[in-house]
DNA sequence: CCTTCTCGCACAATCGATTGCACAACCTGC
DNA sequence: GCAGGTTGTGCAATCGATTGTGCGAGAAGG
């Protein structure tokens, strides 16, 4: 209402203040005691910026100072609990340091991976997170071409530091509780655990599935390959390869490590065809957290990741001197079945 | 590797090409055509650029455009299914338009939507997506001081135009649906459905509960606003109010009207602590989908929102001329109790 | 051979803020 | 009364791209 025409800048106020427009910037972006404004001077100049309700251009402020206080993350989905909790962390930290939080999702797809950092670099954003990346190394690669400050969450890079979660420890904890809560039904191909899903070629799947192994070994004497699926992310594929294994080993095994919650609704969309009795003798282990699977018809381990934490540490990285790599692991933790995790203080955080 | 220090501009590309930063600028930015630069140039400038790595600064494009070429779109929050699958339809949409998506949540806080509204606009953003804001009002003003066009998206605006749910027809679905499967256990204060979570104050709500009220006059004979409980959308308060509810009715209500995901998670939380057999007579609707609440221990009928359609008349209407307000209703769809939903092919869009 | 176009491109202003530097006025001490 | 210091502010260049306009050279036409 108060706007006759568009946004005013600091000219216009300059102007309205009888100042030079170079007083006014300083008054405006608070650097103005260094440069010896008066406390008169600078007040004036804020009243009437708040009176025609002036906000700098934030496009020409980052182009002078070549960064936009924008800092990026990319992640593969959003419409998956854990990545939804990271941006949900990753905003509210980001504004809380006041920078502009801008999180895009890549699809697990190289090349929009690439497409995407190389935007977010064109708009000059202050650092990136990397939060699950297919192709970490070009990724990378473009941010030090781009001499951009980035750290890696939730997998390790080479170049810059990373935060991950204990992939080997959530692992190790949800296999071993898999097979202690096993039942046996008498079939040897069933009565087994299995590892379902996942990439093994990301960091993450190959620790679990060394921890699987390693605990599979150290409680139940070993492992067969034929015990490992992991053929990728996608809810389809995931689909199509449990209903093979539960054809193969006929019928559901008595323990199933699900390596992710995209792994996990495709699965249940083969599990929606199986009668109740199915799940009578089998135990249900998921790697991340989601508070509607942990209230299926059939028990379901889950690990948590503590993505707030995560993002927390990766911004202390952010802000060190030192660039290297280096990786710092969170412990992550186990939710046991039937409970909805509601945050640290019970406040659903 | 190639880049030897930092990014190249124009004038570097301009003086390795033997041309002026104009042509340069033109050849880039595809409209030399217009002005009639020779082919030859075209694709010598072209060459060198690419060598080069070049990529424009999109914050200098951006000032002297005076847009970014960024759209934005603030959301409630991001751990949610619907508004995440939202968050990932705009995305991709928006990505499909050569535009950058910036997707920001406020927390159902119209302090936060104001400022992060505010923060967008000092970036130019190109336009504004608002899916879900407490204030509406505030939201739209700020956009129309900016001269902003925005198109409100799950409720609607009254400055701009509107793509909304078709809420009525979905909460009246999703109450027959409960009515039609409700099995009386013969105490009166049970055997009836009740609504239950979200804002009276806000459109989408309200006019659930419009269509809650009129299906169940129409098929029961009435409704009592003691089956009407929507004190918000936070977890921890659902929790506290529905072991109100059944404490005040002494049990489960034989139907349950669930009016968002965040209130079922609260939900959720106390249904953990009952026992199995407590959910034998009761029959649970959700208005919006998650594949996993699906599944649940007991049927939950779900009312899942085309959130990719949603988006797509979104942005058919920012790009149309019209700004005027108008409303668009999109039908949403009911989802039977154990039903993945996989995408309108099956493929998990 | 002298206009009049048309081509193909370069000049220079501009977007809005930041920042190194200059400078006038005043103050201080000798 | 003057050198030297401090204060408070303005000037102008700059960030990297876009764009209205001008201009020389060659072609076309008479």
């Amino acid at each position: 209402m108060t706007s006759p025409k568009a946004k005013p800048t600091i000219y216009d106020i300059a102007r309205l203040g009888e100042a030079s427009a170079s007083t006014v910037s300083a008054v405006l972006n608070g650097s103005w005691r260094k440069r010896r404004i008066s406390q008169t001077t600078a007040e004036r100049i804020l009243a009437i910026a708040e009176a025609q309700g002036y906000s700098a251009n934030l496009q020409a402020r980052g182009l002078r100072r070549a960064r936009s206080g924008m800092v990026g993350m990319i992640l593969p989905v959003h419409d998956n609990r854990f990545f939804a909790d990271m941006s949900q962390s990753f905003e509210a930290q980001a504004r809380q340091r006041g920078l502009c939080p801008v999180v895009v999702s890549t699809l697990r797809d190289p090349a929009e991976e690439a497409r995407t950092v190389g935007t977010l670099i064109a708009y000059a954003i202050d650092s990136l997170f990397i939060a699950g990346a297919t192709d970490p190394a070009a990724v990378g690669e473009l941010c030090r071409a781009a001499d951009l400050p980035h750290v890696y969450v939730d997998l390790p890079g080479f170049d810059a530091p990373s935060v991950v979660s204990d992939n080997y420890l959530g692992a190790a904890t949800l296999t071993e509780t898999l097979v202690r809560n096993l039942a046996p039904a008498g079939d040897p191909l069933r009565d087994r655990p299995y590892f379902f899903g996942g990439d093994p070629g990301d960091y993450a799947t190959s620790r679990r599935i060394e921890a699987f192994r390693a605990t599979c070994t150290a409680m139940l004497g070993g492992v067969d390959d034929s015990q490992i699926i992991a053929r990728g992310y996608a809810p389809a594929r995931a689909r199509e390869d449990i209903a093979a294994l539960l054809d193969r080993i006929g019928g559901l095994p008595s323990a199933l490590f699900i390596n992710a919650l995209t792994v996990f609704e495709g699965v249940l969309s083969h599990f929606v065809t199986l009668p109740a009795q199915a799940f009578e003798r089998t135990v249900i282990g998921c790697y991340d957290y989601d508070p509607f699977a942990a209230f299926l018809q059939f028990p379901v381990h889950m690990i948590r990741q503590n993505s707030s934490e995560l993002i927390a540490r990766a911004f202390d990285l952010i802000g060190a001197e030192d660039r290297g790599p280096r990786v710092i692991e969170i412990a992550p933790e186990l939710i046991a079945p039937r409970t909805i995790y509601a945050g640290p203080f019970g406040e659903f955080g």
